[in-house]
RNA sequence: GCCGAAGUGGUGGAAUUGGCAUACACGCGAGACUUAAAAUCUCGUGGAGUUUUCUCCUUGUGGGUUCGAGUCCCACCUUCGGCACCA
């Protein structure tokens, strides 16, 4: 043929005729992994550093998803980049490998849990290998390994020490079918995260997290960092910040059930204590409302005239689940407490007392006062039980004279709304004594100093956030280095005997209590304190524990003495970018900055967020639109992927599909589109290349401009993690060169110059044929130790620059013009077009738009 | 119900600050090459009309602001995600 060029480095010695990737990447994948320098991070280096980040993942037996393809490639693209720009790139994986989901298959299998993630590590590493993504698999590290979970046991200590670990007995969620208790943040909507089973409530003794000790700083911190808003959104609405106001309200009972005599329980400082964020309302109240699990019942008891009811609504309230009490759709229901009453301390009107389970005593005070006319619970309730409801709050007076009608509508809606009988906003104060005719705000703030006088109330903030349950009734974790002792109580391990470990135990099927109580060895113990004779914690930790800390262990993971040195965590963390699911939102993500912030506060760190800039990767679902799932038989297996079409092509379709966090739906067909343009790129080093068929002109100067707006484009849109369009720019500039070097002679400097940056360009996105095409130039050095290209600006300046022109707003032509050229002169051009003319003639131009190098608009 | 994100051709999607809507890719149609198919290459491809280097319409719906709106404002509809008796 006579277009094919040769004579350049090893390609003229080893023509290889067409893209082959099968040969390629398995060529290359063996070249990096014998040279592992490549991609390593170098502790020593003076350069700046750049800590990038994957979620890391449970290996599970069903092997790599397109989903971890996608969040990979990205992290891949950009670690490849930042190493080309000069920076010093932490980009390291390892693997999530205790827990539930790893416990479960190897339940299902058969196989021991040790053995079976030991084979799933060993086929995701394979799989991520097969993908050529530049990890710096030195510093692989496994949550369920030896030398990893002796810290999980160290960082509890480091708790417990702190006074941040605790065992309490508590009403916990319980899933039946994982055997175990669960976090708040494993329980969806009353549902078992992992098996969606329904969780029911326990009582249970437990370790926990003080977690809510750092409720506030966890939400401000969120204002420091670059994270998608709906992620900073999802965690506030969790930790769920009110600022409300806890009152006193004093208690009336009668002496016997029987007598008239009412004692005043003021004298013994006994108080119902509600909460509420609407203080300006408290003249509504018409009753009060005690969740059935309020300690006050079982001192009230003996004067309540009808207990018996009463503890039948208790026993019946604790038999719920929570997804049944939690129905909204439900009836509310309750029971009074006859002979019980309480002052309400503004207007020292009693009211009665009800038990009713839609409050909740998890959260506030575990009891409310009832407003029926402006809170739509207590409005139910009332409604059914045929309490009195008062209004004291009206709409805000309309004050300015409305604009527009779209005012008077809404006014109009206003009022709407108090003929609704259940105004729910803020408005003005109406049968509040000397607060009436107050806004609401206003109210609040005279209410609440003037309960502060009294000693009756106080300003309060609460949160949503609950402690967080780590302890596990499961195998497959890092037991708990506690010890309980007859006479010492629980005791934490000596440091020194760590790494507890995690006995072989041969049922390590779920039944109720931790399967390694059945290891007897394991359980004895001797006291810490006292020598004597004691029995080992056997639960296990959460696996969100383990993933609490693993960023840190990448900083330095062969440490021995400590979870990772000062100095090492100085050098990497915290961790620039951070790319994973965003069903982590309130779990991995909220758990891993509470561990942060502790570390912080107790001198450990100098940082108080891990992750500055994270971002999501949107879900891959399946063609039909629907999750993938192996019941709808419709998951993509990456081997396939990859075994037909390459590593390089599976890359470039995933992020050619759409934008990173967008969620988009798989289709196989699309697929052949990448391979057409890795094999046009391919083709840039011998088909077409440098043997134009007309060699009517010298064309060297517009190559030039296209790679060099290419550089432009490819680096910016990297930067902004815009894969989608960079890859469009990379195709649009193989086309145009294609076609101007089919038609034009280039010169041998020029064509060089545009290929080797345009292999560059194309490094990060398809590292095996860019290496290979790279080589193929002769090239000895790998591509990847090349200095990204930049882009020279002279060149990207265009002498030209096409006008339209508009009349009335509609395109009706365009012009070339010279850069620089004045707007009369371009006014007069434009005018002097004919088909502009066919509008203007004889029609007076009222006005003229010019935007300079873009637009002229004539209205007429 | 509340909070968040998003609605653009047959499909995935593109579009600095308001300035040529539909880039790039898939698919589809026509043609070239071939005994044939695949691959590859070339051309076409939002809709309607038509006097065919022409006109009108088109970014979920309805209004508005502007010389000009996919982009800004108001109202609504739909989809997805999160939270959900949190007082």
């Amino acid at each position: 043929m006579t277009l094919l060029r040769q004579g350049y480095g090893r390609a003229s010695k080893n023509i290889v005729k067409n893209y082959n990737p099968k040969i390629i990447e398995r060529k290359w994948q063996q070249y990096w992994a014998e040279s592992p320098e490549l991609f390593a991070a170098d502790n020593k280096s003076g350069k700046e550093k750049f800590y990038c980040l994957d979620m890391f993942p449970y290996p599970s037996g069903d092997g790599l998803h397109v989903g971890h393809v996608e969040g990979y490639t990205a992290s891949d693209i950009y670690s490849r980049y930042m190493r080309m720009k000069g920076y010093n790139v932490l980009h390291p994986m390892g693997w999530d490998a205790f827990g539930l989901p790893a416990e479960n298959y190897a339940i299902k299998t058969g196989v021991h849990p040790d053995k079976s993630t030991q084979q799933n590590i060993k086929n995701f590493t394979r799989q991520i290998k097969s993908l050529g993504l530049s990890y710096d698999w030195s510093r692989e590290i496994d949550t369920s390994s030896l030398d990893y979970y002796k810290w999980t046991q160290w960082f509890f200590l480091f708790l417990y020490k702190n006074g941040l670990a605790y065992r309490k007995k508590a009403k916990v969620n319980w899933c039946e079918s994982c055997k175990t208790v669960l976090a708040n943040e494993q329980v969806e909507n009353g549902i078992c995260e992992r098996c969606k089973n329904e969780v029911i409530q326990k009582d249970m003794e437990q370790w926990f997290f003080r977690i809510t000790d750092f409720a506030e700083d966890l939400i401000k911190g969120l204002d420091k960092v670059d994270w998608p808003e709906s992620t900073k959104v999802a965690q506030k609405n969790w930790i769920g910040k009110s600022v409300g106001t806890v009152i006193k309200f004093p208690i009336l009972m009668k002496a016997q059930p029987s007598s008239k005599r009412t004692l005043d329980l003021r004298q013994r400082g006994e108080y119902i204590k509600v909460f509420t964020t609407r203080l300006d309302t408290i003249f509504g109240c018409t009753y009060c409302v005690i969740a059935p699990e309020n300690e006050l019942i079982e001192k009230l008891k003996d004067s309540v005239g009808n207990y018996k009811e009463v503890e039948k609504y208790l026993i019946k309230a604790k038999k719920k689940t929570e997804l049944q009490r939690t129905d909204l759709a439900k009836e509310k229901t309750g029971v009074e407490m006859k002979g019980i009453q309480a002052i309400n301390p503004f207007t020292d009107e009693s009211v009665p007392v009800y038990v009713a389970d839609y409050v909740l005593s998890t959260y506030g005070t575990g009891a409310v006062m009832a407003v029926p006319a402006h809170d739509e619970r207590d409005w139910e309730f009332a409604k059914k039980y045929d309490l009195p409801v008062k209004k004291v709050i009206v709409p805000p007076a309309l004050v300015c004279i409305p604009r527009n009608l779209e005012d008077i509508a809404a006014g109009a809606r206003a009022e709407i709304r108090v003929e609704s009988e259940c105004y729910t906003e803020d408005g003005d104060l109406i049968n509040s004594g000397k607060y009436s005719e107050m806004t609401s705000e206003k109210a609040r703030r005279e209410m609440a100093k003037w309960l502060e006088k009294k000693k009756l109330g106080k300003k309060t903030v609460t949160f949503k956030l609950r402690d967080w349950l780590i302890s596990r009734q499961r195998y497959w974790g890092a037991p708990i280095p506690m010890i309980y002792c007859e006479k010492c109580g629980w005791q934490p391990v000596p440091e020194k005997d760590l790494p507890i470990l995690l006995p072989k135990v041969k049922d390590y099927r779920p039944k109720g209590t931790s399967p390694l109580g059945t290891n007897p060895d394991f359980v004895r113990a001797e006291c810490p304190k006292c020598k004597g004779e004691a029995r080992r914690e056997t639960d296990t930790m959460d696996t969100f524990v383990c993933s609490s800390w693993y960023f840190f262990r990448f900083a330095d993971p062969k440490n021995t003495k400590e979870f990772a040195a000062e100095d090492k965590i100085k050098k990497w963390l915290p961790v620039d970018l951070y790319i994973g699911g965003a069903e982590h939102t309130v779990l991995h993500l909220l758990y891993a900055r509470f561990f942060t912030k502790v570390l912080r506060k107790h001198g450990q760190i100098d940082f108080d967020e891990p992750f500055s800039k994270l971002r999501h990767q949107g879900i891959v679902v399946a063609e039909d639109g629907r999750k993938m799932s192996k019941s709808l038989e419709n998951v993509i297996n990456p081997d396939e992927i990859v075994r037909e079409y390459g590593a390089d092509v599976l890359r470039l379709y995933e992020m050619f599909m759409g934008p990173l966090e967008d969620s988009k739906s798989w289709n196989t067909k699309s697929i052949v589109g990448l391979k057409r343009f890795l094999d046009k790129a391919w083709s840039l080093q011998s088909r077409y290349f440098g043997g134009g068929i007309l060699k009517a002109e010298n064309n060297d100067k517009q190559l030039e401009v296209i790679i060099n707006k290419l550089i432009k484009k490819v680096t910016e849109d990297i930067e902004d993690l815009k894969f989608n369009t960079a890859i469009s720019e990379l195709m649009i500039a193989v086309n145009e060169a294609r076609d101007l070097v089919l038609k034009y002679t280039i010169s041998e400097k020029t064509r060089i110059y545009f290929i080797e940056n345009y292999f560059k360009l194309l490094s990060p996105f398809a590292p095996h044929i860019a290496e290979e095409l790279w080589s193929q130039l002769g090239h000895k050095r790998s591509i990847f130790l090349e200095k990204w290209p930049e882009y020279d600006p002279k060149l990207i300046v265009e002498s030209e620059k096409i006008i339209i022109i508009q009349i009335n707003g509609k395109v009706r032509d365009q012009i070339k013009i010279r850069v620089g050229t004045s707007d009369v002169e371009v006014k007069k051009i434009a005018e002097a077009q004919d088909k502009i003319r066919k509008y203007i003639e004889g029609k007076k131009i009222k006005k003229t738009i010019y935007v300079k190098d873009k637009l002229i608009n004539f209205v007429i």
